[in-house]
DNA sequence: TTGACATGAAACCCAAAGGTTTCGTAAAAT
DNA sequence: ATTTTACGAAACCTTTGGGTTTCATGTCAA
């Protein structure tokens, strides 16, 4: 319920700038307002807020207003679903585990993220 | 060494598009010549072309010239980096030493009055 | 040799992304 | 009451991104 609710952004659009990244991990230290957020960085306040609000439509942190600042805090959760995306490689480094894994795997597990439409998905006619 | 060639594209940036996502779990299942993977999407078969490019640029994948045809196969190490960074944010959800963590951040963080981390320096000067 | 197949390169389009500046407003501070 | 401070919204600009179509080239098949 909560944690799933709709994003506009998903997680991996919201990662792909650098200065989004880096956000997150000061973020990481505590809840900060968006000046002293900005003071970090070498462009401009409002383009700071932008990406803050990217990152907030991602599920990424979340905001608290607090007098005349706004407070913003990481919300880590959604990282969890890059992690889940990235375990679907892990065959690759950790063998060992990994024919039970894939025969678990197997099993159903049919994650929706970034597969595209299942239009896509039609068998290789090709050859 | 190999792993750390000149990536021209970070690997965020080019796992960012869903097209891309897909490519590689695509791959992931073993090389392929650029029809076939072409056959799975909506799209030109020069678009995904230039999707091929932007992971092989991030080294994603690599090519590999049969005859006429130029297959593709999957190259998970720069996926360890995401890995790597996401490790970051482990202390989240893998607790133990992080609610002791907590505790210590949280310290008297509840008075609005609570300037305290010096991280929160400097306003800078508003455009 | 001739023709069909596989693919990359080029030129072009349009929408989205990241920035900036300017302005409005609400909450301290004085 | 007036001025600062903190911040978001809007309008605007420029670059990048994903897509397409057309063209050129190399390779396999007849």
């Amino acid at each position: 319920m909560p944690a799933s609710a709709a994003r506009k952004h998903d997680v991996f659009q919201a990662l792909a700038d650098p200065t989004r990244r880096s956000m997150i991990r000061l973020l990481a230290d505590g809840e900060m307002p968006v000046t002293a957020i900005s003071g970090h960085y070498p462009i401009s306040r409002t383009a700071v807020s932008k990406h803050l609000r990217v990152l907030a439509e991602a599920g990424l942190v979340k905001e608290r207003k607090i007098g005349r600042e706004t407070r913003y805090r990481l919300e880590p959760d959604p990282l969890l679903e890059l992690k889940r995306w990235l375990s679907y490689f892990d065959r690759y480094w950790d063998n060992k585990l990994s024919a039970l894994k894939r025969m678990v795997e197997a099993g159903g597990e049919d994650g929706e993220d970034g597969w595209g439409p299942a239009e896509w998905r039609k068998p290789k006619k090709d050859a």
